[in-house]
RNA sequence: GGUCUCUUGACCGAGUGGCUAGGUGCCGGUCUGCAAAACCGUUUACUCCGGUUCGAAUCCGGAAGAGACCUCCA
């Protein structure tokens, strides 16, 4: 019993165009997206591609597919500097804080997970860790050495790009580069010269002597190769051919096209159908990255204590800002951004909870289908989130006038819009209220007492004491708003 | 140097040939003891120069500026 899917379109960085997506199998759709190496604390960047998949992920689901994520966690294997330092960054870590490499990844993982569940990232099915399958990445050395398409020199095993480009497949089909291109301008680094080509890549390196982390191979005690690990724990949890790939743009070359090289070469088969790559954050106009050191991290985000951050910016607040970009757009962060977002994100919040109230007539007054709709095709069109927040905001427009009775809504359309409306702010877009600690009950009946006391005053038309109450609490960051129907307050 | 992308109003940010994007801000209004909030309404656009077209922010050519990848990175 098939059940009816939405459909989906989506851009495939492989093809270079907008597609609509057919996946392979019919029970099961693939996706794998490169998670973060584990040697620092959660950024921005992270945050990023955890939420785009998120929505990946949840759009898939919504539009009735059964979906297996898989997301890594690298542990092992990216070298600090070029190959033959063999300065590993997990290891690294360790070395200055004095601690097992594993202590340091499994430290880093658990920040990661709770950032990215405060941001209300669903959790993939999987998630795998590089140092897990040693022996699956050896496995693939194995099958790529007898296929003639990676050589051992001096204990290494390196990949052959030029072979591979020109017996198998060109070289740099996801990048749209040529492995001309390439030669011309691949740098000379130090310690190539084990290297049959500067452009071939480790598939395994000897570690020297005072590497902590290594494992036993065929060649040497080392370890795997950077690009091997999604291409061996892709292959084991999703099979030789998935459906999605995605990750970062950063890493369409090399990583995804050496992913490509790797499982062309090694099973005769292209890893993923379609390819997704979120574009970067920016910090005034410059990519925020680890090696610019000009990045913010989650909880510096969550506690406002980076220098570039006027204040603290609620989780919500943080995934609302992403989304009301495209994901193949940079995002520029400012403050004036963010507290744009925190603005529009209480404004969408609130119409949503008005709309279980509204007034009930004959007829509905407005557009409400149409608008729905588009909102809803807007997340199924390659995932653009901003649209389907316009969409929104134009329902809240009316969602408003209804409540102001200004314009009407039947009773069938309002559960419609009801149902429709929260499927999309909570299970497509992922948007929840924020609710910040558990100390809200006490906070409450303090409220509830403070504003008694002050709406006595001011029936006595005591304002001078009405006004130092209001004064005092906007003091310690609590806002007071008079209405008719009384006195409302809320944190600043 | 090679490959590629981008340039939208005060700010962020959608939009690939004709139809209001949207949010925030500003201004005006409603409401209010005052204020804030809320709600409603309004305002400022498509880097420049050519071309194609009845018509271009959108297509083509050129210029200027910015950025990304080529080296670890989400």
């Amino acid at each position: 019993m098939a059940t009816e899917k939405l459909s989906v379109r989506l851009y495939n960085t492989l093809s270079g165009m907008k597609e609509g997506f057919r996946p392979l199998r019919e029970d099961r759709v693939g996706m794998y997206v490169c998670g973060p190496t584990v040697y620092g604390e959660a950024h921005l960047g992270h945050a990023r591609s955890a939420i785009t998949f998120d929505i990946v992920y949840r759009v898939l689901k919504y539009a009735g597919y059964n979906v297996r994520y898989v997301r890594n966690f690298t542990d092992v294997g990216h070298l600090l500097n070029d190959a033959d330092e063999g300065d590993d960054k997990v290891e690294k870590k360790a070395l200055a804080e004095n601690k097992e490499p594993q202590e340091v990844a499994q430290y880093y993982e658990a920040k990661y997970l709770w950032a990215v569940d405060s941001l209300n990232c669903l959790r993939p099915n999987l998630m795998p860790i590089a140092s897990g399958h040693i022996m699956e990445q050896i496995d693939i050395v194995k099958a790529l050495l007898d296929k003639g398409l990676a050589y051992e020199s001096e204990g290494s095993v390196y990949f052959d790009v030029e072979k591979y480009n020109n017996t198998i497949k060109k070289y740099g089909v996801l990048s749209h580069r040529t492995l001309e291109d390439t030669k011309d301008n691949s740098r000379e680094l130090a310690g190539q010269q084990e290297k049959h080509n500067p452009f071939d890549f480790a598939l395994w390196k000897k570690a020297p002597k005072e590497h902590i982390m290594k494992w036993q191979s065929p060649w040497s005690l080392g370890f795997p190769g950077w690009h091997l690990e999604c291409t061996a724990m892709g292959k084991k949890y999703l099979g030789e051919e998935f459906d999605i790939h995605g990750g970062g743009m950063d890493l369409l070359f090399p990583h995804h096209d050496c992913e490509i090289a790797q499982s062309v070469g090694a099973f005769g088969k292209m890893p993923a159908k379609y390819w997704l790559h979120n574009n970067m954050i920016t910090i005034e106009g410059r990519k925020m990255g680890k090696s610019y050191n000009n990045f913010i991290t989650i909880t510096e985000m969550f506690s406002g204590t980076h220098h570039l951050l006027q204040k603290a910016y609620s989780p919500m607040t943080i995934r609302f800002f992403m989304l009301m970009a495209h994901y193949r757009s940079t995002l520029d962060f400012s403050n004036e951004a963010l507290i744009a977002s925190e603005k529009g994100f209480a404004r969408l919040m609130e119409a949503k909870k008005k709309i279980s109230s509204l007034p009930e007539s004959k007829e509905t007054s407005f557009p409400l289908k149409k608008i729905m709709e588009d909102a809803i095709d807007a997340v199924l069109d390659d995932f653009n989130t901003p649209i389907c927040i316009a969409n929104l905001f134009e329902l809240c427009k009316h969602i408003n006038s209804v409540a102001d009775k200004k314009a009407t809504i039947s009773k069938e359309d309002k559960e419609y819009l009801e149902q429709n409306f929260n499927a999309l702010c909570k299970d497509v877009l992922g948007l929840k209220e924020d609710n910040s600690g558990t100390d809200t009950k006490v906070v409450e009946g303090l409220m509830n007492l403070i504003l008694e006391v002050r709406k006595s005053a001011r029936e006595q038309k005591d304002y001078a004491t009405s006004d130092k109450i209001r004064d005092a609490l906007k003091e310690v960051g609590i806002e007071i708003k008079d209405s008719k129907e009384g006195a409302e307050w809320r944190l600043m």
